[in-house]
DNA sequence: GTGAAAGCGCTAACAT
DNA sequence: ATGTTAGCGCTTTCAC
């Protein structure tokens, strides 16, 4: 900066005001830095500025990258991010709760002005302290919370018209992949989805028909389970899969089987993937619009890092989007 | 960090000189900085560290967070670089030129210690440039480099695998699905794939049977290219979609119109995705270890960053995975 | 082995 | 409207 300076030959505070736009500079002064800026093509250090004032930088713990729901999450915050100045920066954690800590605590330590956390682990004892430090937003069902804001989707609900779908048509024998979770943490996807289930069951008097079956959300785990859920007895008509990803296990698995889907045995995943709506999969799910997800997280994060300290806990309504893998038990009602 | 120095009783210099582990410090010094730390619960600054010396930080340029290959890159990265007490910080960018370069100014901005750049799209010149100011590694078919590393699978080789493979099976016909790109970029993967498929068609004889479907790697680009196939006359026996993600598209619009594959047509990916390999899309693609190779470009940036500077170009051997999705035209050879 | 002090590149009072 | 200067939290000579 102070080559800039000398080049323009003004000072360098002079310098500092006009790269951030301060008032108080004549547009004369605005003129000849931007020259010497250009002619020398500096470039701030942003480290010396994040030691005085604002990284402008908001950091994101993902905690896994595979998924890509996230992946659309993100897509919506880079949009909302970009168009106000800020920075963003992603730090991938696996699905271990130290992993994710450690990465959290790392982008503090990086003097980010803002943090998002992707469907965190930890418990909201220590998320709490993390709010007190630093404006967040969690993205996942953690409410209600004093120090930071949430977005989540109705996980509920969302399993609720699985349900509501399935029992409609007719089934009454419905399993559900839990995603293998501590059964005292109640703020994830996978322990929402799990009560949802359990109580739309209870709703319809099916409460004794209901089968939970222990798994883990992924190719491989929906195949496990899929294999598992063919030797129950009695035998279910339809699954709730949990997740498509899931669900994509079980489906791959049935059609190696010869399990005819969904005459068989009715599938439902959760996450409306892009590759779901696809032929030949066609797999009925529900939709939790990501994209948007992500920009909202974005925007009350902006609002926090302005001041706002009133916590805010959105949640969307999910749509039950119904394709081709679910129908009456026993009914072939549309080829495939 | 004047806190715990007069909480242990001593200097700043000595806090600072144990934190980092310098030697000339004695045990009992050593007990007393770390005990006042833990009481205080202290934690270095990041970027005051930083203006002085490295940040121990890596940053990656990610030019497509949706695709999951990339994510199979940085999950090797991760596990390199978390051994070495390096972090990793992702700055997604999108497809377009501008985009990428302002992400990878700003990576450069927060005084990473080394750049990690996934397929990007650059000028070499400007990659030089880049490279000259920081240790670098470009993921892509991008060598020879003066001042950087590159990584990148022989994709050239990759195409021809799939052309052999074809062709022994007896098509002469053969599409390639273009991934919309300047003529005069020759470092892009899906310009070494275009260069692979045409010189192994003309190694073939069949230069006159060749068919370049201009579009787009994605689901719908894939779809819209099914289209087109079906309407050329001739009509080509096989395709080489370019990517597994177009490949896909492509096999929902033709499994959508009644086409029946392969036997009516084949149809090759490129990137093994994990999907591709789930019955019922069983899809004939070339693997490229995208995990080794994200591992291998953290290793070469690691070593740059120690001090290398003669460039490395490293290109691993893709192989061919034969699935369901390719036969001999007209053929059905196995049951889908 | 330990501590004092200069300085990294900026920002923000404050003075002119 | 412009310039001077004191830090931000750390590292790193250089004395002691």
């Amino acid at each position: 900066m102070i080559d800039v300076a000398h080049h323009a030959g003004v000072s360098i505070a002079s310098v500092s005001k006009v790269l951030r736009g301060a008032p108080g500079v004549s547009s004369a002064m605005k003129e000849r830095v931007n020259a010497s800026v250009e002619a020398l093509s500096y470039r701030p250090h942003r480290l010396a500025r994040g030691m005085r004032g604002p990284m402008f930088t908001v950091g994101v713990m993902l905690s896994d990258i595979e998924n890509p729901f996230f992946s659309l999450l993100i897509q919506g915050m880079v949009e909302v991010f970009g168009s106000q100045g800020y920075e963003l920066q992603i730090a991938p954690a696996t699905a271990g709760e130290e992993s994710q800590n450690s990465v959290i605590d790392s982008l503090i330590d990086h003097q980010m002005d803002g943090l998002i956390l992707i469907a965190p682990r930890g418990r909201e004892e220590h998320l709490e302290r993390i709010g007190e430090q630093v404006p967040m937003v969690v993205i996942g069902p953690h409410g209600p919370s004093e120090h930071y804001d949430t977005v989540s989707g109705d996980d509920e609900l969302g399993s609720a018209l699985i349900v509501d779908h399935l029992v409609s048509l007719g089934h009454r024998r419905i399993a559900f992949l839990t995603n293998e979770h501590p059964a005292d943490r109640l703020n994830l996807p996978e322990s929402a989805r799990a009560r949802g289930f359990e109580e739309a069951m209870g709703r319809h008097g099916l409460s004794d028909d209901l089968l939970f079956v222990p798994g883990v959300w992924s190719l491989e785990g929906g195949r496990d389970a899929a294999r598992r859920i063919l030797e129950a007895s009695p035998r279910p008509t339809a699954v709730h899969a949990g997740a498509d990803v899931a669900a994509f296990g079980i489906l791959s698995y049935l059609w190696e089987e010869g399990v005819r889907i969904p005459e068989d045995v009715s599938v439902a995943g959760y996450d409306n993937s892009p590759m779901g709506s696809f032929t030949p999969i066609s797999l009925t799910s529900v939709d939790q619009s990501g994209h948007e997800m992500g920009a909202i997280a974005a925007k009350l994060l902006l609002e926090r890092i302005a001041g706002r300290s009133e916590p805010h806990n959105d949640v969307l309504t999910p749509r039950l989007i119904v394709r081709g893998t679910t129908s009456a038990p026993g009914a072939a009602i549309q080829s495939r």
